[in-house]
DNA sequence: CGACACATGTAACACGTTACATGATTTG
DNA sequence: CAAATCATGTAACGTGTTACATGTGTCG
């Protein structure tokens, strides 16, 4: 339902057509989330069965505009009001697969997380580049804000996740079955390297 | 895919029946994540169709069995030894929502961030309750381990998300439409209350 | 007996995603 | 002229998700 709402919310600012929108959207969101242009069409036709967007005429060079309808914009406005749920967030793979490999015999579970802590790591440091060229270039227009946001989005949230992985760690190495785990001393949960507490902003 | 092979991993350990299935699936991601029943058989279903598992018999008591074949423990060998993409991560609706109403003029962006702040704390003290309820009915079986890891990154990673909601105030607060950012001082992020730096494990 | 857990399944849909087809226009 | 960009669309598929149908056994 995200990209459904994006373009319902850049419709908002006036009539689009398909092509644009895709080069709005990843205006905002950078090349961190490509947008297939033949995804903007389907779904604006989604859109448009649902009564949420119309056609808006045609241009004098033949571009297909759409408008946002009044339950659109109700729709756009109830989104923005409610909260995305968080107390019950989309299924997380790596969740998954840490609880799988945890429960499942033969699975070398120290490895699964150093694996994808390199992983998440290397993402790390390219969102942190990414974040340097996004302040050199930026221009002080709202989009160069918004695709800031974003990236600092990612980098907390991969922050997070390898502040997780090595927690894992920590736990894996407390844990022993048969022996109820009693919280582990707060210790400075080891490797000193990666991104230390809040992020260097 | 998480589905998928999770049920696979679950197999891994020895044939297994639907119903059986989902239960397990539970006992390790707990409530956050409950799984419907029918799509245990939709997703037995299709891992059938693809080769992965097979039927293997029927119990005294009617129960159908699904073991793994060699091209399932394939898989699930690579699954756990591939790890989770991070450079090109699921689209967060929360980040596209932000980029959008940060970009769409008329749209009450530090109402949306409050709103959304609220929901996530309240979200962050039930995940955090419910942690201190995993940690006492620990039996110290790996299922507990296994839930309490996912409990602890859904904390993880809602306490990012909060920090990045204040940050994100503290960037409307100095980005000013043709005065591109430099850096803003690392502030205390205002804000007292809330997490602070890393988790209260 | 009625409610509830156990157990298996199907039908239908939504969204996201990719691959393909097609053509106009611009630009090196 | 060839390649790239602009521009619109369709067909097909995959996973996830819900709602429904159905039946057995158990427990109060």
């Amino acid at each position: 339902m995200s990209i459904r709402h994006g373009l319902l919310a850049l419709l908002d600012q006036g009539p689009r057509y398909g092509y644009q929108l895709r080069i709005e959207f990843e205006a905002r969101t950078g090349a961190t989330w490509p947008l297939n242009v033949g995804q903007v069409y389907t779904t604006l036709g989604r859109l448009e069965r649902d009564g949420l967007v119309a056609p808006h005429g045609e241009d004098e060079e033949g571009h297909l505009f759409y408008a946002v309808t009044d339950a659109g914009r109700a729709e756009l406005r109830s989104w923005f009001e409610t909260p995305v749920p968080r107390n019950s967030p989309p299924r997380d793979e790596l969740a998954i697969k840490l609880a799988m490999a945890v429960t499942v015999p033969g699975v070398d579970v120290a490895a699964v997380v150093q694996s994808q802590r390199r992983h998440s790591m290397k993402a790390l440091q390219d969102y942190t580049r990414l974040k340097g060229q996004a302040l050199n270039g930026d221009t002080g227009r709202q989009d160069d804000l918004a695709w800031l946001l974003v990236l600092e989005q990612l980098i907390f949230q991969t922050e997070a996740e390898i502040r997780w992985l090595d927690h894992c760690e920590t736990r894996l190495a407390t844990y022993r079955p048969g022996s109820p785990s009693s919280e582990p001393a707060p210790s400075a949960e080891r490797r000193s390297a990666g991104p230390k507490r809040r992020s260097q902003l």
